[in-house]
DNA sequence: ATCGGCAGCTAAACCGGTTTAGTAATGGAA
DNA sequence: TTCCATTACTAAACCGGTTTAGCTGCCGAT
């Protein structure tokens, strides 16, 4: 970046402020003279600086995201990565990037937020795993920094957000078992703490009362595979094990329909099973696990829109309601035994 | 950010340069005014603006890393998650942060790397997934941006490269199949444009030849599912076909098992299955998979080390060669069938 | 008594852009 | 012919820091 806009100026044989008014395109100059100093631009290669052009503007012209997740599980699940590479779909037709952080200890996550905000690295954040008491939006306020949640959080928010109902998802599933004759079907949730985690569980339980079944299968577990595992020997240890168990996720129904495999039961012989996310892998198991597919990489792309469309003032403060996950049958789920 | 550096001189009753002197612990401020200064701006909340900082230093304070991959297949690879992770355990020590990009069409790539550059958004970039003649390497160089280089390429490159030998790994997996007698031992490897698809690739050769057994068992494919199931399926379709499978990564290996298992093969009575990567799903599957298990959170902790030390002018200039991956042994290989 | 040197601080230049105020030239209307 | 408006441009201020040059007051050495 040797080449400044004063290069461009002397070579344009103008003065540096005709060159940033070619540039934008604003009225000022000539048609002719503009041409020149384009011309002089691209010979001399000159981009302008983003850190000049920001001082001024007070902008960063890059959002923020913060994944405060375990590494480990992070590799298995499918969201993350096609949500970024919708946020990406946005972002490569405006001047901006996007600042990622991986917050892993306790803690990280608050400072990984202040880092963000405090040199002004970030114009805005989006906030996806929210939580039901969720620290971070006050936080946010409090840091001044412009935000987007996924889903609509349970407390007062400022933000505007970005929604996918996981409702209908779990429902389709629930009443996909109900039609198979299942009786028993429990859930395996994610953390509680989490209003996906909340939403799905409340979800299985509707669908469940409103066909006159008892929802009293479920145990939290915390979307990890050995979590799964877990959850899953709780259930078939009962006196009245499950027919069947919705999972709160892939890796989880991964980790359980093996665990339950192992322990001689026919997946779905004895056991249906249901994840969610559509992970790559859930259709290469054996059984190709029936799943509730979402779009993240969509996702992605309008979160990124709306807040790009809050920092220019242009948003109408409405929420945006994206298309609902549908249910994906494969052929671990089948009719229940008799 | 509405306080400044400004506010804090005046606050303290000094003038900005002696508040920048106190803040970056530079002499030419008395002890006594430091401590008021320091107080002065802890009062007022007050952090240096990057883009300030950065416009005298010419630094953007940020480290970029572009992936090109298609999002479907990134969301089941193990390995940027925890890479990216490692990364940050660096970062977060050093007032950097990660600018990321996914770059998915065609031609995108170039232009990734030239957004990031262009504006000075970042100082230096990783670069992952090299490939034979790496068009990027030239780029770079004519960016004048610094980079890192995960294993060292094939043509010469003015970049230190951080090195994980995949070479150990894949014998590993070899010789341990040759131990349980097999003679026919395949290899479905990854795109050979890839230097890791290549080297996976010799190393598996060298081990075959070394035991005086022929390598001629080898199919090309994408490391995606859909092609390790097309390439599984043209093995077993020889009329020799191989009784173990080496694959190249644990997604290729996931399908191909389940492909092998559909056909009627038992795994590993009929059919041997080693995998690469180490996924968290892979433990759960049936059989849990024999596979290798690199580090990838290591490998980006020491990327991001190498390429600070590269703009600070602190690096030897030499490569960092890290621990092989190891090869985890489970149920998905055993004994050839006789 | 005078001078040199140093500690402690301020003023101002500087980084590379954007933006505002101001100037010169041109054209049209009165 | 005079005056005003408009166009095309320049000079300079500005954003918020860092850094250099310079100023002041005090000390010890000569």
């Amino acid at each position: 970046m040797a080449v400044t806009i004063s290069d461009v100026a002397s070579a344009a044989g103008v003065s540096k402020g005709a060159v940033s008014l070619a540039l934008n395109g604003q009225p000022g100059v000539g048609e002719e003279t503009r041409q020149r100093i384009l011309e002089a631009a691209k010979a001399l290669g000159w981009t302008p600086s983003l850190r000049a052009r920001g001082l001024k503007s007070s902008k960063s012209y890059a959002l923020g995201l913060v994944i405060a997740r375990n590494p480990k599980l992070l590799g298995s699940d499918p969201f993350f990565p096609a949500f970024i590479a919708g946020i990406e779909t946005t972002l490569a037709e405006h001047e901006y990037t996007l600042v990622l952080t991986v917050a892993t200890a306790p803690g990280a996550e608050e400072r990984a937020y202040r880092k963000l905000a405090d040199g002004g690295r970030v114009d805005g954040v989006i906030l996806t795993d929210v939580r039901h008491d969720d620290s971070r939006i006050g936080l946010l306020q409090d840091l001044k920094l412009p935000a987007v949640t996924l889903n609509r959080p349970e407390m007062p928010s400022p933000f505007p957000a970005v929604c996918m109902d996981d409702t209908d998802g779990i429902t389709a599933a629930v009443e996909h078992l109900i039609g198979l004759g299942h009786k028993r079907i429990a859930h395996i949730g994610g953390s509680q703490a989490y209003i996906h985690g909340r939403s799905r569980r409340h979800a299985w339980e509707a669908a469940l009362t409103k066909a006159g079944l008892q929802a009293d299968l479920f145990v939290e577990a915390d979307f990890t595979a050995p979590g799964g595992v877990a959850a899953t020997e709780q259930l078939l240890a009962r006196q009245d094990p499950p027919t069947a168990i919705v999972y709160a996720n892939d890796l989880m129904a991964t980790a359980g329909q093996s665990f339950a495999q192992a322990r001689g039961l026919n997946v779905p012989g004895d056991l249906s099973i249901t994840g969610y996310d559509n992970a790559e892998f859930a259709q290469y198991l054996n059984p190709p696990l029936t799943t509730i597919a979402a779009d993240p990489l969509r996702w992605g792309r309008a979160a990124a829109l709306v807040l790009l469309s809050q920092l220019d003032g242009t948003h109408n403060g409405e929420d945006i309601e994206l298309a609902p996950p549908q249910l994906v049958v494969r052929a671990s789920t089948g009719p229940a035994r008799t």
